[in-house]
DNA sequence: GTCTATAGCGGGATAGAC
DNA sequence: GTCTATCCCGCTATAGAC
């Protein structure tokens, strides 16, 4: 996941996983194979935990300090996600149809988001807002602090014990500005 | 930039700009070097275009939104650049020593934006804020589309065109949300 | 299932003619 | 400067013993 595909070895992930570069093609058959079970596998949590939220009792101001706490919580755990998913995607787009493709997991869940947002808008608890740049800035405002993490610590100067406190600090924060920006006030 | 360092070939890049593949490296030397220089000069006019925007005199809030949208300009003539640069940072972070570490020039341009954020605080003309987050959240607003831009359009299901279209609003839609968030009433 | 050894090729780099 | 031909290493993948 740190590395990507095309700069990711194979004996390089055996000898991480202390078993013989022959046995991992014995598992996996080829690098594609082990890539793509990966990359389903982790690609599935962040889904789940979204429509669960979307679905839930809460207010929707309520569901959007949710969904960022848990967004950022899922990335904590593993940092380097966001860059492995979206790098490959970049550089390889074929893939895209390959996973994606054939389900429409992804489609249905902004829908149900989409679908929230009218409803919330046009029973006047938020301000008129375009779902898609919501979406975007929802997404962006969690995710970007790890795509970019590397960059950031050298340009903001700081520790990794700082970075992960500003990431705590960073569901108020986030969640604040997005609340902010709907208020109908 | 498409497809980042490791998974680029010389003879692509060489095919693409209609010259042989000798002649490349007899240009450039090495793989390596050819990256370098086109990343220490894509790198350079984000900077510059930065600091001249927040040495100018207008208001904090005018300067906010020329930054997204300068911002959003220049990353929509290099669509690639984001996810090139960060990428390479994080499968490999010596670069970032390489060409960041001997000059200070990013740290110095952090420093600008804080002080301001401090001097507009104090004065009573945005409320309290962590700098830090809020230099944050003005890339991820802006950079994150690109960086996802692949999975964005399989997701929201949109069109090349409608995707560009949702580029050029977000001008507004950023700086509309980054406003908001920090206005004193 | 787990290992050693190696096939086989893709790709960076160079030699050397012109 | 520009080309063709080629070296050679690194990496994926497999063959085959145990």
């Amino acid at each position: 996941m740190q590395k990507g595909f095309a700069a990711s070895r194979m004996c390089e992930i055996a000898k991480t996983a202390n078993i013989n570069q022959a046995l991992l093609h014995y598992y996996f058959r080829k690098k594609d194979k082990l890539f793509e079970i990966i990359f389903e596998q982790e690609t599935r949590k962040f889904h789940a935990d979204f429509l669960a939220i979307l679905n839930s009792n809460h207010t929707f101001f309520e569901k959007l300090k949710m969904m960022v706490a848990k967004d950022l919580e899922n990335i904590s755990s593993a940092p380097y996600l966001p860059m492995f998913v979206l790098n490959e995607m970049h550089s390889n787009p074929e893939r895209l149809n390959q996973f994606l493709g054939s389900n429409h997991r992804h489609v249905e869940l902004f829908k149900v988001f989409s679908d929230l947002v009218f409803k919330e808008q046009s029973e006047g608890r938020i301000r008129p807002v375009c779902p898609r740049q919501l979406f975007l800035s929802i997404l962006g405002l969690t995710m970007f602090p790890f795509l970019g993490q590397p960059m950031i610590k050298h340009v903001l100067n700081i520790s990794d014990k700082v970075f992960d406190q500003m990431i705590l600090e960073r569901v108020e924060y986030a969640s604040d500005m997005l609340i902010r920006s709907l208020r109908v006030s």
